[in-house]
DNA sequence: GTGATGACGGAAA
DNA sequence: CTTTCCGCCATCA
């Protein structure tokens, strides 16, 4: 489902279930950059802190690390704290 | 219609 | 392992 605007990039982050998260380039391949963009003030429309970057660090902030490890996210006690990808990505395909 | 922008990604050093 | 650089494409002014 290659999304090409915003109303298929916030319905594709609505998909995304608890405990899992997908990357913006998963989201719009090609163009990830614009998945940020889409996300953009959107408010808590949708779960855009299930979003994050391909190599697991956060975009936003804390604000969004405390979100996902509230869910039960998978997190690695590193530096810049950063997720489990091989386990909290959530494969295409899948809701 | 054109130009600039960006919650990124991947490669290179 | 970290840091730096370029390019991508949909939106906005």
């Amino acid at each position: 489902m290659k999304d090409r605007s915003v109303e298929d990039i916030l319905a594709a982050v609505r998909q995304i279930p608890p405990g899992f998260v997908r990357t913006y380039g998963d989201l719009c391949p090609g163009a990830p950059r614009f998945t940020g963009t889409a996300l953009r003030g959107i408010g808590d429309r949708v779960p855009w802190w299930r979003v994050v970057h391909a190599d697991g660090t956060l975009a936003v902030g804390e604000e969004q690390r405390r979100r996902l490890e509230a869910e039960g996210v998978p997190f690695l006690n590193a530096d810049p704290p950063r997720l489990d990808m091989r386990t909290a990505r959530l494969p295409d395909g899948l809701p």
